[in-house]
DNA sequence: TTTATTTATCGTAATATTGCAATATAACAA
DNA sequence: TTGTTATATTGCAATATTACGATAAATAAA
């Protein structure tokens, strides 16, 4: 098997997983690093920058798009690309909670 | 083929994306959560929480020891698990580097 | 000791992901 | 129009993940 039972767990838990899921590779990892450090929204030379074809590169923003970690809107002849800070903000604020919730238990022990 | 090239990527960027890929599954969210939830750090239920057969929950919380995500330790007949901090505080602080670059770029243009 | 109980590991099947060449699509330029 | 550039999609092979039954290992209890 391997098929994952997703409908067994909150929708909740299955978008968080996807959004953690997206970000766990480190090609995809570049690319927002990437978006991140360009001047200007434009990203075409991300082919250039990484060692994968232009087919992956598409495909791996194509589920960081999915997962609406970053948008992309068609600018001319290219595309532009920049990070959905709302959805980074969420996904930052799970995190926040399982910190403050593990401080509360402060059972010491582990 | 289908290998990631993780040789061409940054330690930072390979490290970065080994903690997102172990939290990009509902079960293993699941299993956070739990432990979150727990007075008590012996967590030897989760079998019964999750859909999932012993040997897979087993599986998972290898995945995310691994990543240390979280820490396990011998307590008489089971192990006690519980968040570690430390790995979760350096994630998020790297998704506030997202947010702040992704502020101060403020093209505003997609 | 023997017998439970709890967790880990091994082997294997089903499924998903990754990556690329080839091709398609879409917008601009000439 | 044709040609060029930029991105997306399709089809397929290689690899990785997920899940489980069976079994092992380690401790607790009798």
């Amino acid at each position: 098997m391997g098929a994952s039972k997703s409908d067994f767990y909150t929708q909740q838990q299955n978008q968080t997983a996807d959004i953690f899921k997206a970000l766990g590779h480190p090609a995809r990892i570049a690319i927002i690093e990437h978006i991140l450090s360009m001047n200007t929204c434009i990203c075409g030379d991300l082919v250039e920058v990484l060692p994968l074809s232009q087919a992956t590169v598409s495909q791996h923003l194509r589920e960081l798009k999915n997962a609406n970690i970053i948008q992309g809107t068609i600018e001319g002849n290219g595309v532009c690309y920049c990070l959905n800070e709302e959805t980074i903000k969420q996904t930052k604020a799970i995190l926040e909670i399982y910190i403050e919730s593990s401080e509360k238990k402060n059972t010491g022990s582990c």
